[in-house]
DNA sequence: TGACAATAATAGCCTTGACAATGATAGCCT
DNA sequence: AGGCTATCATTGTCAAGGCTATTATTGTCA
């Protein structure tokens, strides 16, 4: 008996999970970008969807230094800094050494980016609830706990 | 009543399925990229996670122009053009101008990318067969499906 | 104390995808 | 045939992530 979910007889790359997930998200963050320019008060900020997931990190205070922030959303760690230069310099965030560690930066969102967060939050929810159309709360629930156990694999 | 599956109260961006596909879809990719790398056979072709998705749609027949492999993985044009110069630089596709519509341009496998197509399958079936760990075939089924018609939302 | 490994942020280089503009071709319509 | 529009591939440009040093700092251990 085998517990392999596809098999070399019936595997198609192109209908697998790897492939629609790529293109799912692929899609979904294009649909976000698009939101999060149309909106009035966020356009100025020229904020993306990757963006959005860095400042919602902090905003929920599930972070609070670079190193947290990439591992909490598998980022790359030269990314990230680049990913804080461009949210510094749009005044959403502030960088801060740590007193205690001067080897850590951290990281806080301004007045501003704390007032701005929450329309953005609203354009994130927008855009998940379109592509869940039709979705039960169960099936959703599902799908959340689907990739939970997908990354708990990795 | 509402048909929404997140509202105000209860969204958690990082929690969110938008995050976790995100991030599954790194993690899918980068161990696709690694496996394909580390094979000996493929080791040489130094193909990526994403340049498979192009190959297997060529072998799978479901793709005979670049046009239609655009549609087909939802890849953009440009991006697609460069990608068909590099496979064909590594010999693996070969381009050829369509005889009826002069616009096209058809792509196909050499025999050394016919060749190679079976392994990087296996590669990129062991990796899906690794993030889905302790799925059941349903349960896979219906990831498949709920990927399937958030694709249709979008 | 000093050598050495581990961690954090950063900078440089390279790859690659997205977007816009361009040129060639095809289909349609009159 | 001529004009209009759509489609296809290509190119240039730009933005952003990945990888690999590099530097500063911390912790460990002899």
């Amino acid at each position: 008996m085998s517990t392999e979910i596809y098999d070399a007889n019936t595997y198609e790359p192109r209908k697998s999970v790897g492939h629609l997930m790529n293109r799912v998200r692929t899609a979904m963050f294009a649909a976000l970008d698009a939101e999060l320019g149309a909106d009035t008060d966020l356009a100025r900020f020229e904020v993306s969807a990757a963006q959005f997931v860095v400042i919602a990190s902090l905003a929920m205070g599930e972070a609070d230094s670079a190193s947290q922030l990439c591992k909490g959303i598998s980022y790359d760690a030269g990314a990230m800094t680049r990913m804080i230069d461009r949210l510094e310099s749009k005044g959403l965030i502030r960088r801060r050494r740590d007193a205690d560690d001067r080897r850590l930066v951290n990281i806080e969102l301004t007045e501003q980016g704390r007032e701005a967060f929450p329309k953005m939050r609203q354009c994130a929810m927008g855009v998940l609830n379109r592509f869940l159309r039709g979705f039960t709360q169960n099936e959703a629930r599902q799908l959340e706990s689907f990739l939970n156990r997908m990354l708990e694999n990795s």
